[in-house]
DNA sequence: TAAGGTATAGAACAAAAGTTCCAAAACCGG
DNA sequence: CCGGTTTTGGAACTTTTGTTCTATACCTTA
């Protein structure tokens, strides 16, 4: 990337603050406007370098077709039901992301869900999961997963207690250790046929007001 | 708002996704396409509908100018520094929210602050919360207050004790009363004189991997 | 000073896109 | 079945907007 003109750094922030005033990009008069351009080739002339740097994306023959990459992304999670203990966690369908629109969904960074993909969301019902520092209330987020990694916090189903829990999983030999997020608890220790894991906890929100 | 249409409701769910895809909002036309709709004129009825329904904005006269109300905008939190037991937490100073740049920062989102002002975050050392149902390496979204109403939680210091705790207040004449978020738990009766509140506390984050 | 790349202007053109009008079709309660 | 409303279809019209061409000023360098 070479360094920007004035007028081209001028052009970017304008691009930028314009979208995130309006809500879509501006067209090349808009930018002569913002700027004090007197061309819209002028607009034109530095688009195509900011371009070819890299700086943006155009869509050619499409109004309002220059595209900033945002900084960072926003994450669409769809919040698809309760965690309990009682009671499997719901699965997250095919097409559970395909139309966030219809159900709740939480709003969250990729600095907090990552760039991860089949990530979904839950709430907690009931204090049974305190042992793993999460309250009544809490939003568990969830990747869907089929296999699990020694040390991953994972959401489980003991078939024999029917009970979900949610613990680091460590595979001992032909049984499982499932140690508590607060560390001053004591593991259990289950057998690996008892447990069937549902997903991976990746975070915990807590909102407290 | 009154029920939609399925036709409404598809071109709604048309323009969430192609602005997710593309990054800019739908030409009348784009619609007309992507709903397999035969006219502009069919698309801009039901626009209108939508507009005074609420579900969207319109820029007249403007290309693209289509706005589906973003359920909430980014959120920059600067992160600046630790809570522990044993010291008192960092206080924000007046520019510590001007040059967001400088220090480390997480970005949220509107749904999870809020419009509050004066919201910062610190990162949890030691194990000394977990009755608070906070653990190690977590993050503790904080707001910086005078004071606080009964039942906020707040991050108290206590002064004899010389120590820093997350819990609910209730002021109960001249004596408070500190109700830990595990609800299993004995809340604390402290002398009013005792506490020092040093900010209120509007949310829990963990990330778990 | 000449040459060449860079940057700005102005204008004109063609395509894209919003708007409007009218008629036909579909739907719906009485 | 009727009369009304809602929805769709088709077309034309106007404005907006991307693109392109040419001319000019500015600057650096040989």
């Amino acid at each position: 990337m070479k360094d920007l003109s004035a007028r081209q750094q001028q052009i970017l922030a304008f691009i930028r603050r314009f979208v995130g005033e309006r809500g879509y990009p501006p067209t090349i008069r808009d930018i002569v406007a913002g700027c004090d351009i007197s061309s819209t080739s002028v607009v034109d002339y530095n688009l195509r370098i900011l371009e070819r740097e890299g700086y943006l994306r155009r869509d050619p023959e499409v109004s309002r077709g220059i595209l900033c990459p945002r900084p960072s992304g926003r994450r669409l999670v769809p919040l698809i039901g309760y965690i309990a203990a009682g009671e499997p966690i719901p699965v997250p369908s095919a097409d559970t992301w395909d139309n966030l629109a219809a159900g709740e969904t939480l709003e969250l960074t990729e600095e907090l869900v990552g760039a991860r993909e089949g990530v979904y969301a839950l709430k907690v019902k009931g204090d049974s999961m305190v042992d793993a520092l999460v309250n009544d209330g809490d939003i568990v987020l969830m990747q869907q997963v089929s296999t699990a990694n020694d040390g991953d916090m994972v959401a489980v189903w003991l078939k024999v207690e029917r009970e979900v829990t949610l613990k680091r999983l460590y595979r001992e030999g032909n049984r499982v250790r499932l140690q508590p997020a607060n560390n001053q608890m004591q593991p259990l220790y289950v057998d690996a046929a008892n447990v069937e894991i549902q997903g991976r906890v990746i975070g915990v929100i807590r909102q407290t007001v």
